[in-house]
DNA sequence: ACCACTACCTGAAGGC
DNA sequence: TGCCTTCAGGTAGTGG
C-alpha cells in the first residue's frame, strides 16, 4: 500500500481526530509488529495529548505532549481506520476497548481511543509495519529510522544539485537508487517506475550517469507524480483505503506500473510496456522511449 | 563502502 | 473444490 502519497493521505485523515486530542486508551494486541513494541508502550501513550501529526518520508509522526514522538510505519499492508461511535459493548469501561464494534477483525493489532470517543484501528496483515517512541527533543537524530533519510521529495532540499550529489559515482541502476531512502525519502516501487517513464530515463541506466540534464528532468517529474497522486488520494491496488474508507484513484493514471505488454501511453511512441526484475522488485518501463 | 540478496508475514490470484 | 506456486505498495540485516 503505502508510498509517500498514501501515507500523506492517511496523515490527512488522521489529523483531525488526533491533533489536540488525548490518547485515552491504547490497546496493544500483540508484543510486536515487525519489531517489538518499546517497553511500557501503552503506559507511555496513555494520557498523552497529540500536539501535531506530521509525516516524514513514509513515516507518520505523532508528537506527544510529554516530550516523546510516536513513530509509525505502515509497512506493506498497514492501514488505519477511524471508527466514530463506540459499539454498544461498554467501550467506556476500562479494559473493554479492545474493539469498538466488537466485530473482531483479524490483524487489528493496535487500537487507540482518543478523547471524544473516536477509535483509531491499526490493521496490518503482513506485520511489516512498526511503531516506536523516541525523544522529540533529539529531532531526526533521535531515532535511527529517521537519521539517515534523504530529503523530502516535495521540499526545497530536493533539487537537481542534491540528486547530482547523491547519485555521483553510484553503480547501481537508477531504479534501485531512487528506492534508496537515503537518496530521496518517500518514493516506492510504483512512483519510481512512473517518474522514470515521465522523465524518459531507462530504469537500467546506472545512477552515476544521471547527474546533469537527467537530474534536471527527474526532479520536477518526481514532484509532479507525487503531487498528482496525493490529489488523487493515493493509489489503491488491492486494499489501500483512506482512514474514512475512501479508495485512492491514482492507479487509473498509471503510465507503466502493472501495464506489462500494454501500449506505451506516450503519444507517438508506439512502444510496449515491459517488465523486468531489479533488486528483487518488478520494474515496468517502455524500452522505446526510456533511454 | 558499496551493492545484491534474503528474510520477515499473510493473503490473493492463477495454474492444474 | 483444493492444492500448489507466485506475487505484492517496504526495509533491516547479512555476506560477497
Amino acid at each position: 500500500m503505502p508510498e509517500l502519497p498514501e501515507v500523506e493521505t492517511v496523515r490527512r485523515g488522521l489529523s483531525p481526530v488526533m491533533e489536540g486530542r488525548v490518547i485515552e486508551h491504547a490497546a496493544i494486541n500483540r508484543p510486536n509488529l515487525r519489531f517489538a513494541f518499546p517497553d511500557r508502550f501503552r503506559e507511555r501513550l496513555e494520557g498523552q495529548t497529540v500536539t501535531a501529526l506530521d509525516r516524514r518520508a513514509k513515516y507518520l509522526l505523532a508528537h506527544l505532549s510529554g516530550g516523546e514522538t510516536l513513530l509509525m510505519h505502515l509497512g506493506m499492508s498497514g492501514r488505519f481506520t477511524i471508527v466514530d461511535e463506540a459499539g454498544e459493548s461498554g467501550a467506556n469501561t476500562p479494559g473493554a476497548y479492545s474493539h469498538p464494534a466488537g466485530d473482531q477483525s483479524k490483524h487489528d493489532h493496535v487500537i487507540f481511543r482518543m478523547s471524544g470517543g473516536v477509535f483509531l484501528i491499526f490493521n496490518d496483515a503482513r506485520r511489516f509495519g512498526f511503531m516506536t517512541l523516541f525523544a522529540s527533543a533529539g529531532g531526526d537524530e533521535a531515532t535511527p529510522f529517521l537519521s539517515g533519510l534523504g530529503p523530502e521529495p516535495l521540499g526545497n532540499a530536493f533539487s537537481p544539485a542534491h540528486l547530482d550529489c547523491a547519485l555521483a559515482g553510484k553503480r547501481t541502476p537508477i531504479k534501485s537508487a531512487l528506492l534508496d531512502q537515503r537518496v530521496v525519502a518517500g518514493l516506492g516501487n510504483i512512483y519510481v517506475c512512473e517518474a522514470l517513464w515521465r522523465a524518459g530515463i531507462s530504469p537500467k541506466r546506472l545512477a552515476r550517469t544521471i547527474p546533469g540534464t537527467r537530474s534536471a528532468r527527474l526532479v520536477p517529474v518526481i514532484r509532479d507524480v507525487l503531487n498528482e497522486a496525493i490529489t488523487a488520494g493515493g493509489t489503491t491496488l488491492r486494499d489501500f483505503k483512506a482512514t474514512d474508507g475512501a479508495l485512492g484513484y491514482f492507479q487509473h493514471s498509471f503510465a507503466v506500473y502493472g501495464r506489462e505488454s500494454e501500449p506505451c501511453r506516450k503519444p507517438e511512441c508506439g512502444g510496449t510496456v515491459s517488465r523486468l526484475v531489479q533488486a528483487g522488485r518488478s520494474t515496468f518501463f517502455c524500452a522505446a522511449c526510456q533511454r
